[in-house]
DNA sequence: CGGATCGTTGAAGACTATCAAGTTATGTGG
DNA sequence: CCACATAACTTGATAGTCTTCAACGATCCG
């Protein structure tokens, strides 16, 4: 491979990390629990695209915080194909599900050139209780992690493909413009494969979803840059109101 | 209503309470730990069939313990109909997802009387930063709710109505062999809808899928009272081995 | 015992998957 | 840097699974 690698390296210090605050969103650490997060944070590590962060069995040692690209969180089904259960970005932190059997139930692989921070696990166990601060943080996160998988689950469950492909667009702009990006430039680091899995459709109805879309004017589709054009119209898609099917042409 | 209500009481202490040991599985806290239970465990109360125990927006001020009993979890979609996101069992403790922003993002309501052990949040936060212990122990809750949740996404993403059901009724018969009951004798407490609902098939599939289970012999069916008849069978239709359709007459 | 909720069964139809074939993009090696 | 193999994507035709609509039977509870 031709692609080089990020530079590993430690983490002089959380507090001059301008990732910091990404990876533990909020008010600012006190300074007991920042000398603290100096040392669960082992250190900075790049992955290459398509490199694994860890298996489902492996033994948990570390969480990781992502600081720049995105990783796929999948699991095997028995047959042995995958079921991707999210796709995790900059300012996310992975691998919670592992805390209960203290060893991965899910995969991790990065979707690109991706930056990361390993938060060892020991460590991270025995400073939680000390720093109640940092505590509510990570419990907030995971509580966060479960509404999020509760409202694909919904999503999944009540909406029709064309409303499940708009809710995840409409996901990826929020994303973005919480980024500080525009909202309406979005670069898709997974495959039309990627997408359906996760959102429970074949890769044939998202490609010809994305053309219908592009038909109504809603969005322009250059492989993977899709720039939308309309939110208010992508937004009544995602409601069901509009683009049902293209056979509106008869409705009275 | 002549449904008697459970007398609430306050706990009298944790260490007496044989729920306990439910409540917070694995090893027996350490006494600085069950002090602090106790504490944190307002009291016992009961719900009558139907009572709901919270709703999505309350403000977060306690979690629960389910002592014996069921509920069912769910949120309610823009149009304003129910989604579940599952059903809730004793042992387990309901609410984790109002942690991250302090308030409830679903609804609990008692699918028949259920006694519940009230946390009062504020009391565990400030009580799970001294208590190491105790503050794995909830982490651990948490990392396998997420875990669930993504079976659950897994199980609706990837398996056709007669496996999703099958799935449904392995799940409960381990529920009920983890708690030394009979595996194979299932008593419903909940609608063939609410299934419907949670496994995302409509209510007329759940029912037809019960009696294509009936007719090939592998369950019984009498209202909500289910016997498995033939747990290998049961498996090999999860597997998707069996029981496709009704159709295997012509198959040479 | 009577209304209402819950459950069952049949027929028709919609939505999306699958199969098939062709086009475009990607990236590796010469 | 180009060429080729592979993966990714698009589009059309067909088919299957499950939903929806409808009607009826069962059960629950006041």
């Amino acid at each position: 491979m031709s692609v080089k690698n990020l530079p590993d390296q430690k983490c002089q210090s959380c507090d001059k990390c301008p990732y910091c605050e990404i990876c533990l969103p909020g008010k600012s650490p006190t300074s007991s629990d920042l000398s603290a997060l100096n040392n669960i944070i082992d250190k900075r590590r790049g992955l290459n695209k398509g490199e694994i962060l860890y298996k489902a069995g492996d033994p948990l040692q570390r969480l990781y915080a992502i600081k720049s690209g995105s990783l796929k969180i999948y699991s095997l089904s028995q047959a042995g194909d995958e079921q991707i259960t999210g796709f995790s970005i900059s300012g996310e932190i992975v691998g919670f599900d592992a805390i209960f059997e203290k060893k991965h139930k899910s995969f991790a692989q990065a979707l690109e050139n991706t930056a990361i921070c390993e938060i060892d696990y020991a460590q991270l166990s025995r400073a939680l209780y000390r720093h109640q601060e940092m505590n509510m943080r990570f419990m907030r996160l995971m509580s966060q992690e479960i509404s999020v998988k509760k409202e694909l689950l919904m999503m999944i469950s009540r909406e029709t493909a064309p409303q499940r492909l708009a809710s995840f667009l409409l996901h990826l702009s929020e994303a973005q413009e919480r980024r500080n990006l525009s909202p309406d430039q979005i670069k898709l680091t997974m495959t039309r494969y990627e997408i359906g899995n996760c959102i429970s459709l074949s890769v044939e109805t998202i490609s010809r979803l994305f053309s219908r879309l592009h038909d109504a004017g809603i969005i322009t589709v250059r492989g993977r840059y899709i720039t939308i054009l309309d939110q208010t119209m992508l937004r009544d898609v995602k409601n069901g109101n509009l683009c049902q099917a293209a056979k509106s042409e008869n409705t009275p």
